[in-house]
DNA sequence: CCCTCACTTCGACGGCCGCCGAAACGTCCG
DNA sequence: CGGACGTTTCGGCGGCCGTCGAAGTGAGGG
């Protein structure tokens, strides 16, 4: 109440009150107070595969009942986080969009498990070990969103300054698999770093890092392990892997993480 | 019931049924639950400024007991978003760092207040109406910093791809003012993209905003005014920035927005 | 040495919120 | 049409948390 006084003077000015308007922060505390709860947050980790989620597999994955998880979908939908389509007896949720996995994998990132030493950075790109393949809500993630994330900045085909960029041959590359960047969707970049939580290493997200993973789906590449976010990586897969990015990608891409 | 015992069922062995592990929302969540209280994301956004303010300020600031103020502090400095320095009777806080200070602003423009139509985008920037000048953390903000990163990325000091990248003949210019961007410091980027609420346009930050800012204040350009992030900018600034950026800084910077 | 002042601790109040089970609602299917 | 199923609503329980006033602590200053 004090809080709501403060707030009706500084609110009708704008934010241009005396010394302490003190820019109200209930809008940044309303949507914080959306991830503030361990199920709302668990729910929204397990979207960040990009998939659209029943409210009842969302229950059964986090762990709690129908009705928790409805109330739980009702605040997210309402927040914006999330967007949903209801098909006959189904509630179907997904993440409202790029910019609002987004904002879920900088905070996972920043609430990140306290900073583990990695044993081996480097190693963790280095073919072999590059067991852990993954989507990132629409783009490639894990060891294998890094190792080709590497392999394009190795061939010039991205460059990193602040972010990624994709260069004018990169741009050919893609357009030479049938990917047209230009076209822009929205405000999204066509490039943009991505940092995820296993790796602590930046990959390639934005229009570009979506465009890759829809095409390495649907050309055969990878393909869904489970019904998580887990890929495995084809047998013509690492041959276009191979010949296009002069990527060596192990046998040992069989086992992924995430499932069992 | 098949569904209860479904659940009971993955209640128990914790989360990790089967198919999902579902990765623990709970430290995600405990970090979204310290911007989940209004008056904490208050006393956040007041931090915004870069500089330490002591709790009786900061109470006085977002209208609570010096009582409740101290006790967010303590859980603000727990969770690792502020640092704190004692000094004799006084505790002054300050946000813990520059990743800090993005995560608030991420969440910031995300929170933002409902995409408010603006009037005319590039007319803000347009030299006369740049009043608002302000900083956000340790770089310069407003419409002034909108400003600057403008005349930066048209004298090609400046790149922008995804991000933000200082050139080659941009890192010369700062050097010739006395600024040396090649020392790293931790893993901050020479050059990032930071959106602010007012403009909603990216501007400079990362090391080469921080930087600039510093030097924008220590060489008499800009000067602090009232107690809070609104600057002004002095006669030698309007000189200096016509002189070393061609810019055309209006006498309206006198009125200041945040300030009275 | 005492008074002031900034801050912290304590206790208590109140409210909000997540959780569940049970029941209701719709849809789909046989 | 009736039963199964996914989802929602409702009621109620329990706990956590933000708030304040009052008392306590400790540093500064006269």
């Amino acid at each position: 109440m004090d809080l709501t006084s403060r707030t009706e003077h500084a609110g009708h000015t704008g934010r241009s009150c005396r010394p302490g308007p003190a820019r109200d922060g209930r809008p940044l505390a309303a949507l914080a107070g959306l991830l503030a709860d361990g199920t709302r947050a668990s729910v929204c980790l397990v979207l960040l595969d990009g998939r659209a989620w029943t409210a009842g597999e969302l229950a059964r994955a986090v762990g709690v009942t129908a009705a928790t998880v409805s109330s739980h979908l009702d605040k997210l939908v309402a927040g914006g986080l999330l967007a949903e389509v209801r098909q006959g007896r189904h509630r179907y949720v997904r993440l409202a969009g790029p910019d609002a996995a987004q904002l879920i994998e900088d905070l996972s990132v920043h609430a990140g498990p306290p900073p583990r030493p990695r044993a081996s950075l480097r190693s963790a790109s280095a073919g072999a070990a590059m067991a852990r393949a993954r989507t990132c809500y629409d783009h490639l993630a894990g060891a294998l969103g890094v190792a080709v994330t590497d392999a394009l900045l190795e061939r010039g085909l991205l460059q990193q300054s602040t972010g990624f960029a994709v260069t004018d041959t990169g741009v050919a590359w893609f357009a030479d698999l049938g990917m047209d960047l230009s076209e822009r969707s929205g405000r999204r970049p066509m490039a943009r770093s991505c940092l995820d939580w296993t790796e602590r290493r930046p990959h390639l997200a934005g229009r570009a890092g979506a465009a890759l993973c829809t095409h390495a789906l649907g050309s055969g590449w990878c393909e869904r392990v489970g019904s998580r976010r887990a890929l495995r990586v084809t047998a013509t897969g690492r041959e276009a892997l191979a010949e296009l990015l002069g990527m060596d990608v192990g046998a040992t891409l069989s086992h992924t993480a995430g499932t069992a």
